[in-house]
DNA sequence: TACCAGTAGATAGTAACACTGAATACCGGG
DNA sequence: CCCGGTATTCAGTGTTACTATCTACTGGTA
């Protein structure tokens, strides 16, 4: 899809998966899949690694080598509780972004 | 404010200022005072000015110079047709994130 | 055997966007 | 005459998602 989409996910794409991880572990391809099924057709596989990576250097997730019968090793994360605080914080933000835009749809102030 | 407000901004500024255009036209100061009004506290000056050069060059708005009684010249910005195009594209990507955010909070799918 | 498709992850380079911080310009009042 | 409020501009920075490519392992098939 357009770049607006592309733009909107910056910040929300995160989010996302942290909420997706809080539900059960789950490894990037798997994640990547999911998205997919969301309807985010566009997302790119890399981009979804590469956030992964993000979220483990801050120490959001633990992370867990598991054996795959196909292909390499999955890296299964987890969410753990600053992942946790991370997602209400970022559950908190998004409220107050939809609030007011849902305000500015209606033409009001 | 955090930076995860930073991130979720990227994509939707464009939107929330298009939406405000197109209700009236308005001066880069004045939509940045309007901001702080509706809570966006920490959107830096700076921030407004660029994107309105921003959506000036990919044509979405109008701009008139008028004189002001205090201070230099204001630039007005007025949506135009392009821009009114562009705010519908926004909103449907705003609708289809919103939707599918909201169906992860409540813990769903 | 050799090759391909599907699964799984990593990485280098790029573009877009919001932020910081500063500079400029104009006006009125102390 | 400088200071505070109005109004705009700009150079430099960091974060993020994308593109494109590479590695690695398994099973099926020609």
């Amino acid at each position: 899809m357009g770049k607006q989409m592309t733009e909107m996910l910056k910040g929300t794409l995160e989010g996302i998966i942290l909420a997706f991880l809080a539900a059960r572990p789950a490894y990037g391809y798997e994640i990547t899949a999911w998205l997919r099924e969301q309807g985010f057709v566009d997302i790119a596989e890399g981009t979804v690694y590469a956030l992964l990576v993000r979220i483990e250097q801050r120490g959001l997730v633990d992370v867990e080598k598991v054996p795959s019968e196909k292909g390499p090793p999955r890296k299964v994360y987890s969410l753990n509780d600053a992942g946790r605080g991370d997602l209400e914080e970022f559950w908190t933000t998004w409220g107050f972004l939809t609030e007011r835009l849902a305000q500015l749809k209606q033409g009001g102030r």
